[in-house]
DNA sequence: CCAATAGATCGATGATTGTCAATATGATTT
DNA sequence: AAATCATATTGACAATCATCGATCTATTGG
């Protein structure tokens, strides 16, 4: 499916009327962090000392089944979120700082 | 329906793994933002010169009808995010840049 | 090669939700 | 009190999505 979410758009919501394609966007991006498993996910590739975590690591701590863990981690990386990168077996995932700094500047007012 | 949304929850999203609950109450915070409709209505009232906004004001330029206006309007009000007063026949909403400011907050690494 | 393992994809399902037309509520005006 | 106006509520429907079991793909080790 993959959405391709556009990096460029969008002002802070204080900075002027959002235009409906700019809203769409923005609110593509909220939209994957509404959701309580992506959002705990998300937490523990940000808050892992070594800056990457193994997707064997996420499963059972996150209490979902292995094929939501990967939907969900999809759901990240096609956001931006994080990265994916596959050495061997295993999937590591690296959190993407810029991306929540993005996310914070456009609920800047 | 209101789901009465707890102010008092959640470290920022790098500060550990989020636990279930607090994972369940931030992403119901992120879904109200995860709608185009909404956060046009959002960037109106939080970019109108005098600080508040009618809602009549509101219908047209959204683009959407006046039920689905005043629904969504009172799932930010619900959310903490703006406020209505009703003086008369109209309803004024101001924003509440603390709840802007408390997302923001979240997510800081 | 073969078995085992990690992860991704597929298909189905139940729940949620954005939307509007119709209607209700409540305030103002004549 | 009747008519009008702004907004809220209700009911219904289509679309989206989180979830899981089953299966597929790819990599490793024997």
């Amino acid at each position: 499916m993959k959405t391709e979410l556009n990096l460029t758009c969008c002002e802070p919501v204080g900075a002027g009327v959002l235009d409906e394609a700019s809203a769409v966007e923005l609110a593509g991006l909220f939209k994957v962090l509404a959701d309580p498993a992506r959002l705990r996910l998300l937490s523990m590739v940000a808050s892992v000392g070594t800056g990457e975590m193994c997707a064997c690591d996420l499963v059972e701590p996150s209490g979902r089944s292995q094929p939501t863990v990967s939907h969900h981690m999809s759901v990240l990386v096609d956001a931006g979120l994080v990265t994916r990168e596959k050495r061997g077996k295993w999937a590591w995932y690296r959190l993407v700082p810029e991306r929540l700094t993005f996310l914070r500047d456009v609920l800047t007012l």
